[in-house]
RNA sequence: UCCUCAGUAGCUCAAUGGCAGAGCAUUCGGCUGUUAACCGAAGGGUUGUAGGUUCGAGUCCUACCUGAGGAGCCA
């Protein structure tokens, strides 16, 4: 590797090590060489300030006129906007800069040179979400883009070592699937080999049989809604951790998804803050996101709900048997400072595959947990129903066909244990922990309805 | 699918039914420490599409297209 960056710095004429900008710091006093695009220019008679950015940070560089060539100089003052370039220069510490370091430039190589009669589109005033959406491939260059998508890959890398450090084991579920698997929401169809399939919408089925190999397992990969939702907090494509515990019940449930919640949290917090505070995102508010979570019953949260209607903070008023719907969730989670475990809603509004309250059969053994400052739903989890015939039967109250979940019934045939696990769709968490408004800006290509460009 | 709002220069936005405008971006000029730099100049328009009302439509009406926010559904 030492001699293929030997053979380019000569090739290049900048003979410096090679660095990063995030490695700046150690290398001053000395001249580096950075690989990387102008982010901006400004000048201000004979002096040029080209703002280089390489991936790994930001860094400004200064060129006096007298103390570079000529043709140095005259290169970098009609440099455009995203030109990719090498840059060789003296590092310097100075309180003047934003990043604590300057470059001072000594040469540039421009390796690819943007036009100037179809310059860069996205300019760094203000744009529209549209304009935005459609530059997607470029608006992850900015700097916030940039920022949010460091701290969702921390937020995944969590999640992972979360499960792989206290004995789950990855099980990756299929992707294309013969049937729903919950029957309820509209699916993705493609033709496989002139048979008709589906993109999953839950690895949850799946692992239930894994579960029952390895104990506890997760999965963690892209899930898939054809609903027609269009709002800040769906998408049609999005990632999903799912845990699936042999030999647990609801409470194991709901202590294991504040635990792991407040784990993603910390290690955000620890090890992404200089990219929260580059979001100016109020860390405060994470900070205070330790476990355990106030836990609130379906019957509970009818209370409060229909207190809130009473004080008019709510339009309608909640009658006990439907689900909660967004203003109400908004409402609920509006009464605490972590997210809210809402446990036991009526098994009438719930998936088929959840196991009823043994003291109050209408109840089933389920729990949501709600995001605190209005981002909703994160985790959806159950105990799963353990009980064969009460299964089977399910399964034609729901109007699914019997042979399709064959396999599934099989689980509680053989060897069939109390057992359960939850889904975290990831978008939600990052839009949470970054404070977005929006969902689209944490994947790096959102996929919403009538949406799939670029 | 339903409700509400919007669409004017590459971008962000102005323009009472009466001459199509500004800032940014681009090009040129000025400025020896700029921080989305600043100052000056130039180029840049089928006002989303189709039709209608009117002496006259960016502006009013109808339909459609596109986008945004919300509801339902969900993570």
């Amino acid at each position: 590797m030492y001699r293929n960056e030997l053979r380019m710095t000569m090739e290049t004429k900048v003979e410096a090590p090679v660095t990063t900008i995030a490695e700046i710091g150690k290398h001053v006093g000395q001249t580096v060489t950075l690989k990387g695009w102008l982010y901006n220019l400004r000048e201000s008679g004979k002096l040029l300030f080209p703002i280089i950015r390489d991936g790994s940070g930001f860094i400004q560089g200064v060129l006096h006129v007298k103390s570079v060539a000529p043709e140095v100089f005259a290169t970098v003052k009609h440099l455009t906007q995203e030109s990719a370039i090498v840059v060789r220069g003296g590092v310097r510490a100075d309180a003047r800069a934003k990043g604590g370091f300057e470059l001072d430039v000594q040469d540039v190589q421009v390796i690819s040179r943007v036009p100037e009669d179809d310059p860069y589109p996205i300019s760094l005033k203000e744009h529209g979400v549209e304009f935005l959406m459609e530059n997607r491939h470029l608006w992850v260059r900015t700097p916030r883009q940039v920022a949010i998508l460091r701290i969702r890959a921390e937020i995944i890398k969590a999640a992972r070592d979360f499960f792989d450090d206290n004995g789950f084991i990855l099980t990756d579920p299929p992707i294309l699937t013969p049937a729903a698997c919950e029957g309820t929401s509209t699916l993705f169809e493609v033709d496989y080999f002139n048979e008709p399939a589906f993109l999953t919408q839950s690895g949850q089925l799946y692992i239930e049989a894994t579960a029952m190999a390895l104990g506890k397992v997760y999965s963690f990969g892209p899930t898939f809604r054809a609903e027609k939702s269009k709002t800040r907090r769906h998408l049609t494509e999005f990632w999903m951790v799912e845990p699936e515990v042999a030999y647990a019940e609801l409470a194991d449930l709901m202590k294991l998804g504040e635990d792991f919640v407040s784990f993603i949290v910390h290690r955000v917090v620890t090890k992404r803050r200089a990219e929260l505070e580059a979001i100016e995102r109020d860390i405060t508010k994470l900070e205070n996101v330790i476990a355990p979570f106030p836990r609130v019953s379906y019957d509970e949260a009818v209370k409060l709900l229909q207190e809130g209607h009473a004080k008019g903070a709510l339009e309608t008023k909640f009658e006990w048997g439907g689900d909660l719907g967004s203003p109400d969730e908004t409402y609920i989670s509006a009464q605490f400072d972590k997210p809210v475990i809402i446990h036991r809603y009526p098994a009438q509004v719930k998936a088929f595959y959840m196991e009823p309250d043994p003291e109050r059969p209408e109840l089933a053994l389920c729990m949501d947990m709600l995001a605190p400052e209005g981002y909703g739903e994160i985790i959806g989890g159950s105990q799963r129903m353990g009980s064969y015939e009460k299964l089977r039967q399910r399964i034609h109250e729901h109007k699914l066909p019997e042979e399709s979940f064959q396999w599934y019934l099989d689980l509680r045939k053989f060897g069939g244990v109390p057992h359960g696990g939850f889904g975290m769709g990831i978008e939600r968490v990052v839009a949470w922990i970054c404070g977005l408004e929006h969902v689209r800006e944490t994947i790096p290509f959102a996929r919403m309805l009538h949406k799939i460009y670029p």
